[in-house]
DNA sequence: ATGTGACTAATAGTCCGTT
DNA sequence: AAACGGACTATTAGTCACA
């Protein structure tokens, strides 16, 4: 599991469990729409400022953004 | 407590807690020796897959070189 | 409401040094 | 052993038009 993956699934998550559209939540933390859908999906390697930027919108710590708990499926990694 | 220098002072201990040099840091994760420095002051703005390779190669995980509880002193925010 | 390719400005990251 | 600077290339930040 790559890093950005693990990250972008984990905002992902976390957004919707805040019932938030990446439009909403990009109006929220002050990223633009399309960089929010390009670190969901992984396709972007933000730097920790952007980490705590969406952090920060989210409620949660930087750190929890990297962690892989998901909950749900963690096999590969 | 800006997260380059949350991310500078944990890497710097544990790296410590290794006995390792930032030149042996630098070669056990293949970054540039004044990399790792400017890192450890918090001059630097690293993109999640360094903190990974930094991680990976202290031993321990991405999200534990965000975290703030260094156990010594952690007033400032 | 989101995915994607392309683009420019900024900066990440390397390499050469000196202190 | 480590801080720091200058210059350099590769990559990210941030935005847009469009599917």
């Amino acid at each position: 599991m790559d890093i950005r993956k693990r990250i972008g699934l984990n905002v992902q998550r976390i957004r919707r469990a805040r019932g938030w559209s990446q439009e909403q939540f990009a109006f929220e933390s002050g990223l633009h729409r399309t960089y929010i859908s390009g670190i969901e999906r992984g396709a972007r390697n933000p730097t920790v400022t952007v980490v705590k930027d969406m952090a920060d919108a989210l409620g949660v710590t930087p750190a929890a953004l990297l962690e892989y708990e998901t909950a749900s499926a963690e096999t590969a990694e």
